[in-house]
DNA sequence: ATAAAGGCTCAAGTCGACTTGAAGTCAAGC
DNA sequence: GCTTGACTTCAAGTCGACTTGAGCCTTTAT
C-alpha cells in the first residue's frame, strides 16, 4: 500500500504516519522509487496504537511495549500496565457516575450534594495523574 | 489557607494552583496582603479538576462542565461528557484485556495471535481519539 | 517534453498544560 | 533596620505529539 492507501484506511494523515515511521512505531518495507511502501498489516497496528493512546499511553510507552528490543517481549510491563488501566478504569467509571448523577442533581452546587462528593472521593484514593486533551479525528 | 497549604493537601505545586486560578479553575478568596487566601472546599475541587484530567478532559472542558457561566449548569452537556466516557472506558477494557493476554500469550508476534487481534477489534469500531501522556505526581 | 499531482526531507511552528526565572513585596526574627 | 524566606507578577521556556512550510524529486497525463 502506498501512503495515502494507507491514510485513508487509518483515518490518519500521511504526516503523523512518516512521524510515526520516523519514531519506529510503524515501519514501511521498502520503497518504489522514493515512496514508502507499507504491508497491510500496519493498518493493525496503527489500530493498536490509536488504542494505547485512548488508553492515556504516551508513543514511548507504546513503543516500549509493542516493539521488542530485546529477544522477546516485556511481559511483566505489559501485566504492569495492565493494572495502571484497572486503576484508571475505576476512576473512569466514578468520573462517569458523577456526572451523571450531577447531570440529575437539583443541588445548585455540586459540591453541596453528598452523592456528588462522594463519588469522587470513591476515586480520591488514587494517586494524582496527568493525561491530558481529547481531540477527535473524522474518518474522511 | 494559605497557597502552601493547599498545595500540600493537593499534593500540586503553588505555581499549578496559580495557574489554574488564572484558568478561572479555581478561585481564591481574598488576599492577605499579597497572598492569596483559599477556602478549604479548594481541595475538592481541585479533586474533581485531577479526576477530570484523567478522565481524559482538557482544563477548557472541566471549567465548561464545573464552573456555571448561565444561570444553571448544563446537563446536557454533563450527559454528553459521561457518554463519552462510557466509550472510553469500553476502549481502556478492551486493551486492558489485550495487555493481560498478550503478557500470557505464547505467540511471538501478537498479531499473529487471534485472541490478542479479536480483543483490538472489539476496540476499533471507535473513532480516533488522541489522549496524552500520563505524568506521575508524587503526594509528598 | 512538460506541467501538474503528489511524495520526499528537514526545520520550524503550534497547542495544551505547566514550569522556571527574574525581579519585586512584605512580615518576622535578629 | 536589615536580612531572610515565602509569597507575588509576568514573560519566557519546556515537553509531547503532531502540523506546516519550503524546496526538491518523480511519476503520470497531455
Amino acid at each position: 500500500m502506498d501512503i495515502t492507501e494507507v491514510a485513508k484506511a487509518s483515518g490518519l494523515p500521511a504526516s503523523t504516519l512518516r512521524f510515526y515511521e520516523e519514531k519506529g512505531l510503524i515501519q514501511s518495507n521498502g520503497r518504489n522509487g522514493l515512496r514508502r511502501l507499507f504491508s497491510a498489516n500496519v493498518i493493525e497496528r496503527l489500530a493498536l496504537i490509536s488504542l494505547g493512546r485512548s488508553a492515556g499511553f504516551s508513543l514511548d510507552e507504546i513503543a516500549e511495549m509493542f516493539t521488542p528490543d530485546g529477544p522477546d517481549i516485556n511481559r511483566a510491563l505489559l501485566s504492569a500496565k495492565a493494572d495502571e488501566l484497572d486503576r484508571t478504569i475505576e476512576e473512569l467509571i466514578a468520573m462517569r457516575d458523577g456526572l451523571r448523577h450531577a447531570a440529575l442533581c437539583k443541588a445548585l452546587n455540586h459540591f453541596e450534594c453528598p452523592k456528588f462528593l462522594r463519588l469522587l472521593r470513591v476515586a480520591g484514593k488514587n494517586r494524582f495523574r496527568q493525561p491530558n486533551k481529547l481531540k477527535e479525528k473524522k474518518l474522511k
